[in-house]
DNA sequence: TCACTATTTCGAAGTCTGTCTAAGTAGGTC
DNA sequence: GACCTACTTAGACAGACTTCGAAATAGTGA
């Protein structure tokens, strides 16, 4: 069970919509703009590299307070933020929670920018 | 010569760092996050999307006031804010100003969330 | 069970954002 | 020039976000 993972998983629901696509809808608009938002931070930023860029393609919350001048509950917000966006989730295993990214949702939002032909004109 | 356009044009300083990338710095994270944050709202992303899809490549503000229930001002401050991020460019003629995508600023996103191999472990 | 560590949740303070109305600027027409 | 339309800027306000410290929860080991 998800004690841990109150994921909304944003991204699943509507799945390729591209921005040069027909027209986004009011509710998917909001839903990607979500993502987004939890994109919109420097720190979420660089959480999200440094787990996506681990080797084992997992770090653990200790692994990553170290790097930012921030207190524990701050960077524990932030994972959430991600987490609820369907960015990344995280497992506990023992004493720590591991974090990795979700590939589904990264993919998804690289092809969301991906222009068929840029500005056809 | 740009009396209208305030362009800051984030995405350009640095180039491609992908998210798996090694490491992303503090400044390259706060210019990115400046892009999301443009980003991170459904107004925004529903302009962009409008604009993306329009036939001849270009909106004026004319067209992309309909779909809205908001004020004109407030659609001014949204478009002002994606040109500032520099995913969008506008241009004046005559009476209109017409709105344009900026296609590489969109096309480094992609670059972004393109995973060469999810979690290479 | 008790103590200890790791992590999350809660509540509060300060700051930023989205929206509006009112006013200003640019271009076209009479 | 006077007036009209299209759009942007300025100022104000409500609501959301970031951050913190303190407290709560989960797991380990004596």
């Amino acid at each position: 069970m998800s004690k841990l993972l109150d994921v909304e998983d944003v991204t699943a629901r509507e799945c390729c919509a591209p921005l040069n696509g027909p027209a986004i809808g009011e509710g998917e608009a909001a839903e990607l703009a979500q993502v987004f938002k939890a994109l919109a931070d420097p720190v979420r930023l660089r959480l999200l590299n440094l787990i996506a860029a681990s080797e084992s393609g997992e770090a653990c919350v200790c692994d990553l307070t170290g790097p930012f001048e921030l207190s524990g509950p701050t960077i524990s917000h932030h994972l959430k933020v991600l987490r609820q966006a369907g960015l990344i989730t995280g497992e506990r295993r023992g004493t720590w929670v591991y974090y990795r990214v979700m590939p589904d949702a990264i993919t998804r939002l690289s092809t969301f920018f991906t222009l068929p032909m840029a500005a056809p004109a």
